[in-house]
DNA sequence: CCGAGCACCTGTCAGC
DNA sequence: TGCTGACAGGTGCTCG
């Protein structure tokens, strides 16, 4: 779910609303939602109790939180992972997972998750990067991502161009939905070889998925129902400017042809059957 | 190095 | 009304 523009809002929410507080205790309620972090729930909220977050910042679809101890909170949001920040006195959520209270009382910060796939950690000395983020790579709204390095990196794959933009290590942030609209921009089949694009046409394309992602970060995110909310609980706007994701058989706003729709990797892939025909053959050797 | 398949979860919706 | 299966914004593992 969540994707750049989504995790971005509620990094911006965890910047206005968390930073310069200090944490006063915190309740694990679900041990999965602290699985990636190896000494376990109880070693989890000893250990933050009495930190200071100093700020919220984010790499792709990660998120972390530096504290005052060189530490950082890091989190990913999964499907379904919600941080909200809440009065004290609110009734728990159906999937609240964690609960932190801070010294100055007011509000909570609450970590939501239904489906589980999410979950929050502490990154020893993180508070700079990460190191369990350190495999992810800069994302395109990074001012020290490189596009000719992304590329040049890109045309070395022997890979379809979607998943190309779908792999985390490649360049961050992107999911299902900014891929598909990325593409349909471009005018490009997410099954397109990359070694048979040309630089320009990759650069273009990332220009797509860096205006894609700007846009909708405008917008608050993209959300069909509750579930992709921002720290107040609000959902974004993006979903009404989707040109193809979610469209099957409705027209391309471009040309008309109704939207198709075909299966990708356990989901879906969403494209202008005229805009963006499939390559004529499958991915080959080029010389 | 790459992709296919699957695991990890809960909830919703369409169809019968 | 219930049941079943398909599907959902992601990551990360094994296997070939």
């Amino acid at each position: 779910m969540p994707e750049l523009p989504e995790v971005e809002t509620v990094r911006e929410g965890l910047s206005r609303w968390v930073t310069s507080r200090r944490i006063a205790t915190v309740e694990v309620r679900h041990p999965r939602a602290v699985r990636r972090y190896l000494p376990g729930a109880e070693h989890f909220a000893a250990v933050l109790a009495g930190r200071t977050i100093l700020d919220a910042r984010r790499r792709g679809k990660y998120l972390w939180l530096p504290l005052d101890s060189g530490d950082a909170i890091v989190g990913h949001l999964g499907m379904s992972g919600q941080l909200l920040v809440r009065p004290t006195e609110a009734a728990d959520e159906t999937h609240l997972r964690i609960r932190f209270t801070f010294d100055d009382g007011g509000t909570d910060l609450r970590f939501v998750d239904q489906r589980t796939f999410g979950g929050l950690a502490v990154s020893e000395g993180g508070a700079t990067l990460p190191a369990e983020i350190a495999h992810i790579a800069r994302d395109p709204m990074d001012p020290d991502f490189s596009d000719t390095d992304f590329v040049a990196a890109t045309r070395r794959r022997r890979t379809e161009v979607k998943r190309a933009l779908l792999d985390q290590t490649l360049i961050s942030g992107v999911g299902n939905i900014y891929a598909d609209e990325a593409l349909w921009r471009a005018r490009l089949h997410g099954a397109r070889p990359t070694e048979a694009l040309t630089g320009p046409a990759i650069t273009r394309l990332l220009g797509h998925v860096r205006d894609v992602l700007g846009e909708a970060i405008k917008e608050g995110g993209t959300s069909f129902d509750a579930l992709y909310v921002n720290v107040n609980g609000e959902s974004g706007y993006f979903d009404r400017e989707l040109n193809v994701y979610g469209r099957e058989g409705l027209p391309c706003r471009r040309c008309g042809t109704p939207i198709r729709r075909e299966a990708f990797m356990n989901r879906s892939s969403f494209s202008c059957p005229r805009c963006q025909p499939r390559p004529r053959t499958a991915a080959r050797p080029t010389r």
